[in-house]
RNA sequence: GCCGGGGUGGUGGAACUGGUAGACACGCAGGACUUAAAAUCCUGUGAGCCGAAACGCUCGUACGGGUUCGACCCCCGUCCCCGGUACCA
C-alpha cells in the first residue's frame, strides 16, 4: 500500500479492535477509575446525522486520552429503546416494537463501529431488555416502600413512617412531612387493622396513587409530563394537551427540591444549565397567609367557614392588599359567589373554559375577571376585601389565590385600573402610582400598621413572627416544580410491578417475581373501553407465589390484575450509568464491587435538551439511591458537558415564476427575476455550485428539458444556516463522509469545526482540511511510491520544538475540552515536521500517540508500519511535556530599573543585545512607569518592549 | 418581560483571560509539476496609505463612552443575535 488508503486501513483496525477486545475494561485496582458516559440515544428509525456523533467522538477522544494518562477508563454506550417513535410505527404497521428497535439498533452499532468509537461493547444495555428492566422495576419498588423523612432530610423505609404513627399519629408525621395528610391519634393508628394502615401508608409513599390534574394529550392518547409539553402543545407532533382529572401514579419528586438545588453547588456543569434546572424547580421563598372570608348571612346558610390560603413573596405589602383574586377553577368559587354576581361569575367561568391554554398563555395583556360578592379579612389589619375571581391567578401554582397588592405589583395594578379598585400607597418610596406599580423595596412603610417606619427586612421579619404568633400564617417556601407524573397508557414501556387485590389498593409483586415481562398483545391501541394497550394482554394475571387455589374452578389459581399503564420514557434512563458498571449481574443492579469502584460518571457529554428532564429525574433517583444505601455519591455526574447543536447549511435554487419550461436561475442573477426559493438537496451541491445532470435526475418535479440560467458558466446556489432535517435537504450521513474520506477525518473535522459546546453550521466542504492534514502525516512516513522515509537519528532542537509544543498545547487542550484548537494544534506540528523534513522515529513515534486519541485509525496503522507490536498504542503513555526544548530559543538578559528591583527578562533568540537595550533605552517611559511596581516578566517583540507583566 | 450565553476578515474560528488581534482551516487569486485532469507543492489574501523596492504608517474585534503605559478581554450605556422561561403571586 503505497499511499494513505482509509477505508482498507480503517476496516482491518476496526476488526483487529472486536477481535482483541481493544477496549474491553475490567475493574484494575491498581490503576485509578474514570468514568467517561455518553448520552445514550433512541435508536429512531432514521441513523445518526453528522450532528450526533460530535459528542460521542469527543468523548472517545476525552476517554482515549484519559486511557493514555494511566486511567483506568469505562466508556460504554447502549440504548434507551423504549419509546414513542416505535410505538406509533407499530399501530400504523402492526410491527411489533421490539423488532423496529432492534433494528434500529443494529443500524447505530454498524455506524457508531464506522466512525471507530472505543467502547466497550461488551457492557451494552437497551432499556427495553428484560434483563435491564427487572431493576427499573426493582427501583420502583424500592421507591414504594419509601417515604421522605423533612427530619433527617432522607428517604427512608416505610417502617419508620409506621414507628411513628405508632408513638405519635400522624402528628408526629406530619411535622416531617410535607404535605398534611391524614389527621389521627396513635391510638387511632394502633387500632387500625393491618389494611386500614397499609391504605394510611399509600400517600405517603415517594411513588404514589394520585388523583390529579394531568397533561392529556387525546391526539396520542397519553399523559405528558410538564416537561413534554412546549407551548400547551406536545413536544413530539405538537398536538393539542389538555388539562384531565386521572388517577395516575406520582413520583415524588418535590421531596427532593431543595437538595436538587442546593446539590448544583458541587457539580462542574454549565452554568446557564444549572439555571435552568434551579428555574425549573422555582424555589420562592415567602409566607402563606390566610384571609378568612368575612362572615355573612348568605355564607352561614351554606354553613361555609373558611379561610383563603395565598402565598406570597411579599409578606411586607400585605397592608396594601384592596382585593383578593381566586383562579376560576378554584373549589369555593361557586360558594362565595352571591345571587347578584351568579351570572356574572358563570359567565366569567365559561368564557376562560373556552379559551384554550394557548390562548390565555400568548394573551396576557387582556385584564379581565369577576366579582364573587363575598369579602374576606386581612389579618392584619382587619380590613374587609373583595373577592375576585381572574384568569391571571392560575390554580396550579401556590393555592390558587393571591392577595392582590395593587401598589406593588404589576398585574395586580392593571387589575385594580382596569374595575377602578383602590390603590393604597404603602411605601414613602412609592412616587407614581397614578402611572404603575412599584415594586421595589426602598423607602420606609406608611399606612402599615406594625411596620410602618420599617425598611424591608425588619418588616418582613416583624410580619413573618406575628402571623405565626396569631397562627394566621407562616414562613413558607414554595416550588413551582410539581410531583412527576408516573405513568403512561402506552404499551412500549416497563410494566408497572404492581398488581390490585379485590380492596382495590395496589400492591407490589414480590421481587421474586421480577422482571414482570412486558406481555404479547395483538394490537397496540388504548382498548375499546379506554384501558391502556396492555388491557388487551390476555391472560396477563399476577399469581402469587406459592399459587393458591381459587375457589373459581379446577385449575384455577387466585391471581390479580396487574396495573396496565407503563413507565414513562424516563425510567429507564434514569439509573442507567450503574448498569454499565456490571451490566450482566443477575443478581443486582450492579455489584457493591462494581459501584464501590466505579462509584460515579466522571465526565458526562450530551444535550442541553436534558436539562429538566432527564438530568433533573436522575439526580432525583441518584439521591434517592444514596439516601438507601445503594450507591455511594450524592451527584451521578461529576462533569458535564453540553455539546452544541450541530446546525445544518441548507442550498437553494430560484425558480423563475411563470415560466412554461421549468427555469431556474443562478443565485448572482436572481434579482433580475421575479423567484420561488427551493431547498435543494446538499449532497449534489459543492461549494454553492448546483450539480445541474444530478439536479435534473434526482428531482422528479424537474424535467429533462429545464433551462438554467447560469453565472460564469455555473449555477450558484444560495445558502442559510437552519436545523438539519430531511425536509429541508440538508442532511449529511456520516456513513457518505466516512466512505469518501476515512473516519479519522470525519472525526477530526468534527472536532475541528468549532467550540464543542457551541452550535455551529456543517459545512462539508471544510473537511478538505482535515483530509489533506492526515495525508500529510502520512507523508511523514513514506514517500510517494510508498517507501518508507523513517529513520533512527535523534531528533533536532527545532524537530522537538515542534513536537513538544504540540504535546504541551494538544494536553491543554484536552483537558480544556478545546478539541478544535487542539486539531489545529496537530496541523502546525505537522506542517513543520514537514518544513524540517523530520522522519525520525524518535519524534514520529510520540506525535502518534497525541494524535490516536483524535485519529486512531491512522494512528494505529503508522505505529504497526514502524514496527511496532500491533495494537500496542492504546497502552503507551501520553508524552510527558519537556519544557526545555521550548525554552531553547530564549535568553535571560538581567536589567535593573530606576536603580532598585532587579529583574531577568527573557527574549527570542534571535533578538540581539544591542536590540534588547535600544529597546528599553527607547522605552524610557515604560522603564518609569515599571519603577516600583511589581514586575513579572517583560514582553519583548524583536526592536520592541511590548509590555511587562508581573 | 425575566434568566443565561454571545457579537472578531468572504466563511468556520484562534488569541495562554489585560500584553505583536486574525493562529489553524475553508474559500479566493496567482504560480509550479502534468499532453490534460486529479492529486501535490509554493506565493498572496482585514481595510487603507506611502513608495520602484525594502523599511514603514493609519484605521480595525457590533455601537458610544470610561479605566489602564497597554483593552476582543475589565466598567457604564446602547443596538442586535441565540438558548431557556413566563400572568409563578
Amino acid at each position: 500500500m503505497a499511499v494513505y488508503n482509509p477505508s482498507e486501513i480503517e476496516k482491518k483496525w476496526q476488526a483487529f479492535w472486536d477481535k482483541n477486545e481493544t477496549y474491553k475494561v475490567d475493574i484494575d485496582t491498581s490503576k485509578p477509575k474514570f468514568y467517561v458516559l455518553d448520552m445514550f440515544p433512541y435508536p429512531s428509525g432514521a441513523g445518526l446525522h453528522v450532528g450526533h456523533p460530535l459528542g460521542y467522538i469527543a468523548s472517545d477522544i476525552y476517554s482515549r486520552y484519559k486511557k493514555l494518562k494511566g486511567f483506568n477508563v469505562l466508556h460504554p454506550m447502549g440504548f434507551d429503546s423504549f419509546g414513542l417513535p416505535a410505538e406509533q410505527y407499530a399501530i400504523q404497521t402492526g410491527q411489533h416494537p421490539a423488532i423496529t428497535t432492534e433494528k434500529n439498533i443494529e443500524t447505530y452499532i454498524g455506524q457508531m463501529k464506522n466512525i471507530g468509537f472505543g467502547y466497550d461493547w461488551s457492557r451494552e444495555i437497551r432499556t427495553s431488555s428484560p434483563e435491564y428492566y427487572k431493576w427499573t422495576q426493582w427501583i420502583f419498588m424500592q421507591l414504594f416502600n419509601s417515604w421522605y423523612n423533612k427530619d433527617t432530610d432522607q428517604a427512608e423505609d416505610i417502617e419508620t413512617l409506621e414507628a411513628l404513627f405508632a408513638k405519635g399519629g400522624s402528628a408526629a408525621a406530619n411535622a416531617v412531612c410535607e404535605d398534611e395528610l391524614a389527621e389521627f391519634t396513635a391510638e387511632e393508628w394502633n387500632a387500625l387493622s393491618e389494611e386500614e394502615k397499609y391504605k394510611t401508608t399509600l400517600d405517603y409513599r415517594l411513588t404514589y396513587l394520585s388523583e390529579s390534574m394531568v397533561n392529556f394529550c387525546p391526539e396520542l392518547g397519553m399523559v405528558l409530563s410538564n416537561d413534554e409539553v412546549k407551548d400547551g402543545v406536545s413536544e413530539r407532533g405538537g398536538y393539542p394537551v389538555i388539562q384531565k382529572k386521572m388517577r395516575q401514579w406520582m413520583m415524588r419528586i418535590t421531596a427532593y427540591c431543595d437538595r436538587l438545588i442546593d446539590g448544583l453547588e458541587n457539580v462542574d456543569w454549565s452554568h446557564s444549565l444549572k439555571e435552568q434546572q434551579k428555574n425549573w424547580i422555582g424555589r420562592s421563598q415567602g409566607a402563606s397567609v390566610k384571609f378568612p372570608v368575612a362572615e355573612s348571612d348568605l355564607l352561614k346558610e351554606r354553613a361555609f367557614e373558611g379561610k383563603v390560603e395565598v402565598f406570597t413573596t411579599r409578606i411586607d405589602t400585605i397592608y396594601g392588599v384592596s382585593f383578593m383574586v381566586l383562579a376560576p377553577e378554584h373549589e369555593w368559587v361557586d360558594t362565595l359567589t352571591t345571587p347578584e354576581q351568579k351570572d356574572a361569575i358563570e359567565a366569567y367561568k365559561l368564557e376562560t373554559q373556552k379559551r384554550s391554554e394557548l390562548d390565555r398563555m400568548s394573551d396576557v395583556k387582556t385584564v379581565s375577571g369577576a366579582f364573587t360578592g363575598s369579602y374576606c379579612v386581612n389579618p392584619v389589619n382587619g380590613e374587609q376585601v373583595p373577592i375576585w375571581i381572574a384568569d391571571y391567578v392560575l390554580a396550579g401554582y401556590g393555592t390558587g389565590a393571591v392577595m392582590a397588592v395593587p401598589s406593588g405589583d404589576q398585574r395586580d395594578w392593571n387589575f385594580a385600573k382596569h374595575f377602578d379598585l383602590p390603590i393604597p400607597a404603602i411605601s414613602d418610596a412609592q412616587q407614581n402610582l397614578e402611572e404603575a406599580a412599584d415594586a421595589s423595596k426602598e423607602g420606609k412603610y406608611i399606612n402599615s400598621g406594625m411596620i410602618n417606619g420599617m425598611e424591608y427586612q425588619p418588616a418582613v421579619d416583624t410580619l413573618i413572627s406575628w402571623i405565626e404568633e396569631n397562627k394566621v400564617g407562616k414562613g413558607k417556601i414554595n416550588y413551582r416544580l410539581r410531583d412527576a407524573v408516573f405513568a403512561r397508557q402506552r404499551y412500549w414501556g416497563e410494566p408497572v410491578p404492581v398488581y390490585f387485590k379485590e380492596n382495590g389498593l395496589p400492591y407490589l409483586v414480590d421481587e421474586s417475581d421480577l422482571p414482570i415481562v412486558l406481555p404479547e398483545i395483538d394490537e397496540y391501541k388504548p382498548t375499546e373501553t379506554g384501558e391502556p394497550p396492555l388491557g388487551r394482554a390476555k391472560g396477563w394475571k399476577y399469581v402469587p407465589q406459592p399459587p393458591t387455589p381459587s375457589p373459581k374452578g379446577e385449575g384455577e389459581f387466585v391471581s390479580y390484575d396487574y396495573e396496565l399503564s407503563t413507565m414513562p420514557g424516563w425510567a429507564g434512563s434514569s439509573w442507567y450509568w450503574y448498569r454499565y458498571m456490571d451490566a450482566k449481574n443477575d443478581d443486582a443492579f450492579a455489584s457493591k464491587e462494581a459501584l464501590d469502584y466505579w462509584q460515579d460518571v466522571d465526565l458526562y457529554v450530551g444535550g442541553t435538551e436534558h436539562a429538566t428532564g432527564h438530568l433533573l429525574y436522575s439526580r432525583f433517583w441518584n439521591k434517592f439511591l444514596k439516601d438507601k444505601g445503594f450507591v455511594k455519591q450524592e451527584e451521578f455526574a461529576k462533569k458535564l458537558i453540553n455539546q452544541g447543536m450541530i446546525q445544518g447549511r441548507s442550498s437553494f435554487v430560484y425558480r423563475v415564476k411563470n415560466t412554461e419550461v421549468p427555469t431556474f436561475v443562478s443565485y448572482g442573477l436572481r434579482k433580475q427575476y421575479e423567484t420561488q426559493r427551493l431547498h435543494v438537496d446538499v449532497n449534489i451541491v459543492d461549494n454553492d455550485i448546483l450539480d445541474v445532470e444530478a439536479f435534473k435526475t434526482t428531482r422528479l418535479d424537474v424535467p429533462e428539458n429545464a433551462e438554467f440560467i447560469l453565472e460564469n458558466g455555473q449555477y450558484k446556489c444560495g445558502s442559510e444556516v437552519e436545523k438539519m432535517s430531511k425536509s429541508k435537504y440538508n442532511v449529511v450521513n456520516p456513513d457518505v463522509l466516512v466512505d469518501r474520506y476515512g473516519a479519522d477525518t470525519l472525526r477530526l473535522y468534527e472536532m475541528f469545526l468549532g467550540p464543542l459546546t457551541e452550535a455551529k453550521p456543517w459545512d462539508t466542504k471544510g473537511i478538505e482540511g482535515t483530509s489533506r492534514f492526515l495525508k500529510k502525516l502520512w507523508r511523514l512516513f513514506f514517500d510517494q511510491n510508498g517507501s518508507s522515509l523513517l529513520v533512527d537519528d535523534k531528533g533536532t532542537p527545532e524537530e522537538l520544538k515542534a513536537l513538544h509544543k504540540a504535546i504541551k498545547k494538544v494536553g491543554a487542550d484536552i483537558e480544556g475540552f478545546s478539541f478544535n484548537t487542539s486539531v489545529s494544534n496537530f496541523m502546525i506540528c505537522v506542517n513543520e515536521l514537514t518544513d524540517l523534513k523530520c522522519h525520525k522515529k524518535e519524534i514520529l513515534e510520540q506525535l502518534l500517540i497525541i494524535i490516536s486519541p483524535y485519529a486512531p485509525h491512522i494512528a494505529e496503522e503508522l505505529w504497526a508500519r514502524m514496527g511496532k507490536e500491533e495494537g500496542s498504542i492504546t497502552s503507551q503513555e501520553f508524552p510527558a511535556f519537556n519544557e526545555e526544548y521550548l525554552k531553547e530559543d530564549e535568553i535571560e538578559y538581567p536589567i535593573q530599573i530606576g536603580g532598585k528591583v532587579r529583574v531577568k527578562l527573557s527574549f527570542p533568540a534571535e533578538t540581539s543585545k544591542g536590540d534588547i537595550e535600544k529597546a528599553v533605552l527607547a522605552n524610557d517611559e515604560v522603564i518609569k512607569w515599571m519603577d516600583g511596581k511589581p514586575l513579572r516578566k517583560i514582553i519583548v517583540v524583536p526592536k520592541r518592549i511590548v509590555n511587562v507583566v508581573v
